[in-house]
Parts: structure tokens; C-alpha cells; sequence
DNA sequence: ACGAGCGATACCCTGGGGGTATGGATGCTC
DNA sequence: GAGCATCCATACCCCCAGGGTATCGCTCGT
């Protein structure tokens, strides 16, 4: 099949509208209509039912949009990976969140510099859920990530199991308690992440102004405990017994074999299975 | 990217030869030459290190040919599973090898008519190893699998841990025993299947073929317990103790969701959970 | 009833993908 | 080391697939 006729279809498919996915797609609209039907008759099978009026995806057509969109980020990854793969400075590169290393980045650098596979690293920040897309996407190598995203398309291994602070300004009610729980911070207002589509409390994009926030006494958050190692002295960190405990992975494309990636995940694993273990969980 | 130019560079990198892949390919050779020049243009890297007598593949061109392999296959799977989804007789493809459904396959099927969103099913046996290939290839919607094949870009689910038995003629040395042990076997002839590599004892192409050769006393075969059913009169099945445990998984292509497949895969675990279990394994 | 919106059809035109012929380099053979 | 076979690149030609414009026909909202 012809990746060109595919991608008009996922535009089609998208905007249920042959006259806007072609704008989309940067053609008119005849072309478009005459590909969608070569690429129907050409699989035998009818991917939308136009009346005049309305577009409407068959079975076959949402099938083929679920497959199709997949079949192409596929095809894009191993375009971008090959050209990353030729470019005369090798790097690898690593994504991750701005505080979401569980401050065990320098440890794992420095472990990888003594592998003998190793490469320069390119660390990428990347902002709420996009580490994902990047290694899917081929834009990187090898990823830190948090939580429970879709993992599918990459193989991964749990480096280790933290538990969560609150994150208050030094007068808040909470400050000076040994350890809260979830039931403690019952009508708290909690940040917004930008990306993240909950409502509720300010909009924040960073850690820096969460910071911000929390020291102005309009926020508080919840984070991993390794965050502490990130945070100014204005604000005070406070276990929280029975928050869930935060996973924290390493993620790569599946089956990628390369040596310096293979380097790298080993280095990894070790920093982190050589890690003092922090506070105590409550529970599992 | 364009699909055909991706198949093209993936046939030279195979043949690593200009002519015969271009006569693979059912094109001349110029034409061949002229895409993979264009292919890298576009890529903006160089994927073959050609001199006039010999073609090698740069790292560059390594990665594209791992990644595009996998990335063809995604299109082309996405195409069937399409044309399948579009055909007006909805089926489930269930791919299993011959004697390997663990003995649950008319529970499994019983239970997913009683499902309200069952549709027929049709069986697909297959060969040694082919499962995954067919699930990934878009051929079938669903499997039962043994052992530990690579399961990348398939979801899977446990189903059960069945001990192993051998099977054994009648009037084998240890056709009288209750249970024996891998020691036990030293020194016997076992069968080779058909595309497992390893050599030894006869090669062998299905069920039918190793029961004769049993009966003929001219092999032995170690095969997870549920293979019993399956036999007839003329052997005798002794569990082995300490044979490593076989798990039978359900796998599926990853993400896929329509509600027929669910359906079964519920199916399946009800009925895997609800079995009895079978005789007791040593150790873990 | 009429017009706006949308997909399909008809027709043209151009670029690129495919073909043949041939050149130039590199090993192999005797 | 001359001759030759092999193999990729170049030159040149041709054709049609894919894109554009103009227009039609259907349907629905007002």
C-alpha cells in the first residue's frame, strides 16, 4: 500500500470532510476524492460512506484509521531514526521531565561514561506525557518516565519506587507535621498541568512557577520525593503516607539493540538498584 | 516517506546487490540505483557504501533496515486487518497450533458464544512459531501461544501453567513409572520439530507424525500436559517432575480494541481461571 | 424555492518513475 | 597484465499517475 494514500485517508478520516483535509493536505479537493476511492478500490473493501451531505467511517474505515495512523508514525520513526543514526557525531538521546530524574541523573551519566559502548548524551526536556511521543516518534533514544503512560511500541524496566511529599510554603496549617496523609489535604488547591486537561487550580507549565506559587501561598503540590532535591529553602516537604508511590521507568523502542542504548539501560538499572532506599511507604 | 522507495532500499539491503534486487523487485536496475540515490537525497544521509564491486551497509542503513522492515510490515498489516474488517461477514481469526489449546479450546469457544458481542470464529492452525507472525502480519485477530516467543507489538495474557509429560510406547523402560525426571531421559532420542533448528532425532511435522513415530518406539516427546487428550491408546503419558513449567498465553495485536476480541480474551481468562488445576509441579 | 456546501466527474498538463543502452570501475583468471 | 565478467552509475526517452481547474448534482437549512 502506498503511504501517500494512507495519510489522505487519515486526513479524510480526521476531518470527515474531503474539501478540508485537502486544504489540509495542501491539494484540491478532486485529487483527493480520486485517491480515496483508488485506495478503496485497491484494498476492495469501502472505508466511508459518503452521501452527499455527511461522511461517515465504515468498519473497514475506522480500522483502517486506528492501523494507518500507527503504520505511518512507524514509517516517519524509522525515517527520523536512520537520519539520526547518520549524522558523524553519534549522541544519544535522552528524554525526560525537568524534575523527573529522581535525582539520580548525575549518577547515571557518570555510570554511562564508564561503559565502554558510550556516546555522548543529548538530554531533551520535554513537557507533560511527551516523552512518549518522542520515542515512538524516533526524535529519542532512550527516555525517563514517570506514572503509568501507554507503553506500547517501547520496552521498558522499573528503575525505582518513590513515594510523594506535599510541597507547602514554610506558614502553611501543614508545614510543621511530621507526615500528612491524602485525608489531610482534603480542599487544598492543587496546580494545573498544562497539558493535562483536570481543572482546578492555577495554571502552571514549569517547576519554576509551581515554585513560585507554592512560596505565594495560592498552590500546593504533590510530587515525588526525589523533587526535594530540586526545591529552594522557602518551602517545606512533607511525606505523605498513603499517596501511591510513583514508579519511575526507563523506556526505549522496542527491540532497539543498539550497543551505547544497551549502555546506557544497564547503567541505569545499576544506579538505581545501588540507590539507598528513602522514606518509608505506608502500605504497598 | 515513500512506502515503494522504503521496499526498495529494504531489497538491496538484503540482497546487498543492485541487480538481483532490482530483478526481485520486478524492475530494472537503473531505475533501483536512481531510488535509493533519491532515498538518501531526501533522508539527507548516505545508507550504502557502494564501490563498483561490493555494497555494505553504513550504520545509517542498518537502523533504516531494521526500522523499515517493521514499518512495512505495519503498513502492509494495516492493510489486511482492513480488508478483513471490511468484509461482510464479520470473523474472528483464532490462530493455534494443533494440539496446543491446553485442552480449553470448546470451554473457550462456549463461553465466547455466550458473549454478547461473539461473532463467528474461525480457526487458523498454524506451524511452529508462525502465531506471532500471523498476528503481527494482520492475518489473525487472536492466539493462543506457548512458551516464551518475542512478543513485541503484541498484547498477551497469561492463561495457564501446565507441568510437562513424556510420552512414552507402551513398552518403554519407563512407560510403568508414575512420574520421572529430566535425568530420567538421558540419553533418549527426541524429535526434531520443523523449523526449530536444533538436530538430533527425527524430524517431524505435526501431531500426527510424532504419535507414529512414538507407537514405532522410534522417539519420545516431552509436552505440556494437556497434550493427554489428544493421544491415543498406544502410549503412555508419566509426568515429568522437574521439566520447566509451560505458560499458554492469549496474544493479541497491541491495541487492539473492538469488542469481539475483548470479548474472547474474557472469555478465554474466565475460562482458564476457572479451571482445575493439574497435577502438582516441583518446585516453581 | 433558493442558495450554500460538499463530493463526484470531466478534462488537461506536468513530473517522476520506469525502460534501454552504455559507460567506467574493479576483481578474477589464465 | 590483458581480457573478461560483474556491477553500479549515467544518459536519454517515454508514458501515465497524480495534481490542477471547471463544473455538475445532490442535499439540507432558511
Amino acid at each position: 500500500m502506498d503511504a501517500r494514500e494512507l495519510a489522505y485517508f487519515v486526513a479524510v478520516a480526521e476531518e470527515l470532510n474531503f474539501s478540508r483535509a485537502a486544504e489540509r493536505l495542501g491539494i484540491a479537493q478532486p485529487p483527493l476524492s480520486r485517491a480515496i476511492k483508488q485506495l478503496e478500490r485497491r484494498l476492495g473493501v469501502v472505508l466511508l460512506e459518503r452521501t452527499s451531505r455527511r461522511v461517515v467511517l465504515t468498519a473497514a474505515g475506522q480500522v483502517l484509521l486506528d492501523e494507518g495512523r500507527r503504520a505511518l508514525d512507524g514509517l516517519a520513526a524509522a525515517a527520523r531514526r536512520a537520519q539520526r543514526a547518520g549524522r558523524q557525531d553519534p549522541r544519544l538521546v535522552l528524554v525526560t521531565k525537568a524534575v523527573g530524574d529522581g535525582g539520580m541523573m548525575p549518577d547515571i551519566l557518570a555510570a554511562y561514561e564508564r561503559e565502554p559502548d558510550a556516546i555522548p548524551v543529548e538530554v531533551l526536556f520535554c513537557g507533560f506525557g511527551e516523552h512518549v511521543a518522542l520515542l515512538r516518534g524516533g526524535f529519542a533514544d532512550v527516555g525517563l518516565v514517570h506514572g503509568q503512560p501507554d507503553l506500547t511500541g517501547l520496552d521498558s524496566e522499573d528503575l525505582l519506587v518513590e513515594g510523594q511529599v506535599v510541597v507547602l510554603p514554610v506558614r502553611h496549617r501543614l508545614a510543621g507535621h511530621e507526615a500528612v496523609t491524602l485525608a489531610d489535604l482534603e480542599g487544598e488547591v492543587l496546580p494545573r498541568w498544562v497539558g493535562l486537561s483536570q481543572d482546578g487550580g492555577p495554571e502552571v507549565r514549569d517547576a519554576g512557577q509551581l515554585m513560585q506559587l507554592i512560596v505565594m501561598g495560592r498552590t500546593i503540590a504533590v510530587l515525588p520525593e526525589s523533587a526535594r532535591a530540586y526545591l529552594g529553602g522557602d518551602v517545606v516537604c512533607v511525606p505523605v503516607l498513603d499517596a501511591p508511590p510513583i514508579t519511575m521507568m526507563i523506556a526505549w523502542p522496542e527491540q532497539s539493540r543498539s550497543p551505547a542504548l544497551a549502555a546506557f539501560v544497564r547503567a541505569a538499572t545499576d544506579v538505581a538498584a545501588h540507590r539507598k532506599p528513602s522514606f518509608q511507604q505506608v502500605g504497598r
